[in-house]
RNA sequence: GGCCCCAUCGUCUAGCGGCCUAGGACGCCACCCUCUCAAGGUGGAGAUCGCGGGUUCGAAUCCCGCUGGGGUCACCA
């Protein structure tokens, strides 16, 4: 069985190349259980060694977007720590990574490779005209003395610094998730690849390894998609002749309809996109804990301590898990449900403020309205961005007509547009004197109406849901009249009828 | 294509040799509740455990092969 030995070290190191997408919050968590199940340290580090696809800001972005979720760590950028900067770009200007560079090649681990990108393209494109299965890069420099690399380098020929993989034997590691079965790769299959770039800058299978050693990372789990790369890893804390840490490279999660990995350009993952359509921090935390992870044949909603209690390596799926957006979505449903109403009354305000029905910043009185009409969709609530849309009514005017709604929906099953139009005025009549305003007593007047009138609390109650609300499906009647007040339901009413009898 | 990984209802999963005529959840379909829609309740359809060989008294569970899917092959991470 897995032995996990305290005290662990764990980071999520994003690359500031864009938002963060909900795959890479999923690797995070997973960090992030796994340091606080064992007690251990959640570092973040930045990885910012891309010059080419560097965004500004992205690393902000990247921040706000964990801490939204609910993860925090104990050193990184913002916060410090011990084995800081936590920024690969202030780690490389104190110039760290060309001291070890330095060490790999006086050890001979390392060379000094001269073949240019282009070169190396055409090498490729030849090999592969010639029919060669598998290019493996190796570079002539690898044999040369290293005082003959330095001399042509010297003369400002540019280069890289490739690592000096070896020619045979093999290279395995063991893999935490595959039940600690070990991964084994032919070394004849590898290639020499860059450590460092023509810029000096490291890459990312230099820096971060380097990053790991020195930040005292005891396990690294990441996503599926390192696999391959990791026998370098392995091969590089050999010729360092570092002790590597554990491996567990965690399931990818794949698009919804499975064909291929989740993509920022092609699916609607961007972190952020989940609380501008009103998702639960706690409900993405809880949903994403389960992909890839499950604690039993039965549980799925856990809270974050539980989640931390309960969380175990062992039992991270090997296999990919799908991105299953309607399972989320009904998540985040039984959160909001169990959220008091009061409290989805003040999370649902910046929507309705962002649809531009309250002010922003709300005014009082539009906060007490809000909280009183809230319980009517608390329970009908999957993303608290239907929240404008669900209570548009109680703000605007609903119109029976071209610019509004369907005049003919207001007509029930079995009467017809005069009928409806007799029928609402009765309504409007009953409902004109009535006293209390409440629903009780709205309820008992409008189903006397209905025996009086000898129509079904079907037909009646439809009508005078569509002339009061616009609309075929909104909240339940009485309770959308009382918020509604008397004044507006007689004049909506009212207009209902007009448009019945123009038409 | 080379290399690596994976393989249970449409999807996420439970299962780690007998408890499985395979359990749960999402989705789907009924029914109940009901003024619409939800929520809630009850029930249902849905997986010969990818296929073929072994091992074993016994396999979804172990082994091998095949097939399928995914990942990866950059001076990106």
């Amino acid at each position: 069985m897995i032995e996990i030995t305290s005290p662990v070290r764990v980071r999520f190191a994003p690359s500031p190349t864009g938002y963060l997408h909900i795959g890479g919050v999923r690797t995070a968590l997973f960090n992030w259980l796994f340091a606080r199940h064992y007690g251990g340290q959640f570092i973040l580090r930045i990885e910012d060694t891309d010059e080419k696809r560097f965004i500004p800001g992205a690393a902000d972005d990247i921040i706000t977007s964990l801490r939204w979720v609910g993860l925090d760590w104990d050193e990184g950028p913002d916060v410090g720590g011990p084995y800081g900067p936590y920024v690969q770009s202030q780690r490389f200007d104190s110039g760290i990574y060309t001291t070890y560079s330095d060490q790999l090649l006086e050890a001979g681990q390392a060379y000094l490779s001269f073949t240019t990108e282009e070169e190396l393209a055409a090498m490729r494109a030849e090999a592969e005209a010639r029919g060669v299965k598998a290019f493996r890069f190796r570079g002539p420099e690898r044999d040369w003395p290293l005082a003959q690399q330095r001399e042509l380098a010297a003369t400002g020929k540019p280069y890289t610094i490739r690592l000096k993989t070896p020619l045979e034997g093999q290279t395995s590691f063991t893999d935490l998730v595959r039940g600690a079965e070990r991964i084994t790769v032919q070394n004849d299959q590898l290639q020499d690849i860059v450590l460092i770039k023509t810029s000096g800058m490291p890459v990312y299978h230099f820096a971060h390894l380097v990053d790991d050693h020195l930040m005292r990372i005891t396990h690294v789990l990441r996503a599926d998609e390192w696999v391959p790369s990791t026998p370098y890893h392995v091969l590089l804390y050999q010729a360092f002749g570092w002790e590597p840490p554990v491996f567990a490279h965690l399931p990818v999660i794949l698009r919804q309809d499975g064909k291929g990995k989740l993509s920022k350009r092609k699916d609607d993952v961007a972190t952020n996109r989940f609380w501008e359509r009103g998702y639960l921090p706690e409900a993405l935390f809880n949903y994403l804990a389960l992909q890839g992870w499950s604690y039993d044949d039965k549980t799925e909603l856990m809270s974050r301590a539980e989640l931390i209690e309960r969380f175990s390596i062992d039992r991270v799926q090997a296999s990919p898990a799908r991105w299953n957006p309607e399972k989320l979505r009904d998540m985040n449903g039984i959160y909001i449900r169990r959220l008091p109403v009061a409290e989805v009354a003040e999370r649902i305000l910046p929507f309705l403020a962002g649809a531009g029905l309250v002010g922003d910043p709300p005014s009082a009185a539009e906060r007490a309205y809000v909280a009183a009409l809230t319980p009517m969709i608390h329970e009908r609530l999957e993303e608290l961005g239907q929240a404008p849309e669900l209570l548009e009514f109680f703000f605007r005017e609903p119109r029976p007509g071209p610019e509004g709604y369907d005049p003919a929906t207001l007509v029930p099953r079995k009467l017809d547009a005069p009928q409806t139009a007799a029928m609402l005025r009765a309504v409007h009549d009953a409902l004109a004197a009535l006293e209390p305003w409440e629903p009780a007593a709205l309820e008992a007047t409008l189903r006397d109406l209905c025996e009086r009138l000898a129509l079904k609390p079907g037909q009646l109650f439809g009508a005078v849901r569509v002339a009061v609300s616009g609309r075929t499906v909104a909240p339940p009647l009485f309770d959308m009249l009382v918020a509604l007040g008397r004044e507006r339901v007689l004049a909506r009413l009212t207009a209902a009828i007009a448009a019945l009898e123009a038409g």
